[in-house]
DNA sequence: AAAAAATGATACTATCACGTCTCATAAATG
DNA sequence: CATTTATGAGACGTGATAGTATCATTTTTT
């Protein structure tokens, strides 16, 4: 039983990752409510985007909490996380487009633990020894980034499924994507 | 001597790649001119984009084409399209964020020569045996636009230089950017 | 210097989306 | 069945922006 407040934030997520910049009358229109019982539920545009925001950040930690508990190490730890985060792509792409405008601190202050975990992750992994050393940490945090997010993309636009996004990514940051004479 | 018309626009792209959603007033302020004068010379915004876009299409064409007639082995010429892509950030980045909403058909069609382009020399690659058989020429093209769009990012915001771009492009292409035991 | 063209400022209209409010109706609750 | 609550439709005011039009001023041309 999930409250109506959940539905409308699950369809406006969706809603929004595919139109970012749709009026508040489209992200009701898309949760079959008016536009009324949208402000009803939501104050303001800037209420709905935060607490979108902090419920794609739920579902991110939900995805890759199991897997952080398990003590694999690095390059395993890292291949579950990336397959847990494939099919969260609805919210990673929301994610990806709100961040320029984080403005809410109080949302902005909640996402430093997860870039805190993120950046943890990059150095168990550089620790092991699996970091391509001529690349800096930054880079490679968001080369995987990129790759999910591109994933998402194109499993929705050619019909590119959870498994070969998966295997995609994979492949590409262990073996590249070119072989070079 | 370049026209007027021409510092606008090349004012706008680079503008506009910093804030897609600017208002008219706002172009014309960081073009220097009012906005009446901008209206003068594209009769509305989307007359405006149009022209950016053909602009952007041409800079990408005038950067690439020198290797283009070359001959080059694949590889070599992948390289050498990558790294005369990176200056190419302000052009790449307004596409990108434009990329969704190409209304005018013939702005349109005129991408389709550089798309073929592109598939030809991902093709080309494929002919030499240079690419990783495991994924599909898709996931690379897209791939390696992932990357440069990554790098124009982190060149504005993380002081990373040209050099470094393609290196770090080039070599997580080519080897990846991590290990896997 | 005189004429012509380009420009900036400003006012104006139209449109669109946000946010508020009211009211009639539907749904839930007792 | 009666009452309360939730909802949808729509009116309303507000503010931002697109696009048009005017006019004084500057710049360019001749």
């Amino acid at each position: 039983m999930v409250s109506k407040r959940e539905q409308i934030t699950t369809s406006a997520i969706t809603f929004l990752s595919g139109k970012p910049l749709a009026s508040m009358e489209e992200i009701a229109k898309a949760a079959g409510i008016g536009r009324a019982t949208l402000f009803r539920y939501f104050n303001n545009r800037q209420a709905l985007v935060d607490e979108l925001e902090l419920e794609c950040k739920r579902r991110l930690n939900r995805a890759i909490a199991p897997y952080l508990s398990l003590e694999l190490p690095a390059d395993q730890l890292l291949y579950q996380v990336i397959k847990a985060l494939i099919p969260l792509g609805d919210s990673l792409h929301f994610l990806f487009f709100e961040a320029f405008n984080i403005n809410n601190p109080q949302v902005e202050s909640a996402f430093q633990d997860d870039i805190k975990i993120w950046e943890r992750l990059i150095v168990q992994l550089q620790e092991e020894g699996l970091i391509n050393s001529n690349l800096s940490h930054r880079w490679i945090a968001r080369t995987i980034d990129s790759l999910v997010y591109q994933s998402w993309e194109m499993m929705n636009s050619e019909n590119l499924s959870h498994a070969e996004a998966t295997q995609f990514i994979w492949r590409t940051l262990t073996q590249g994507a070119i072989r070079s004479v």
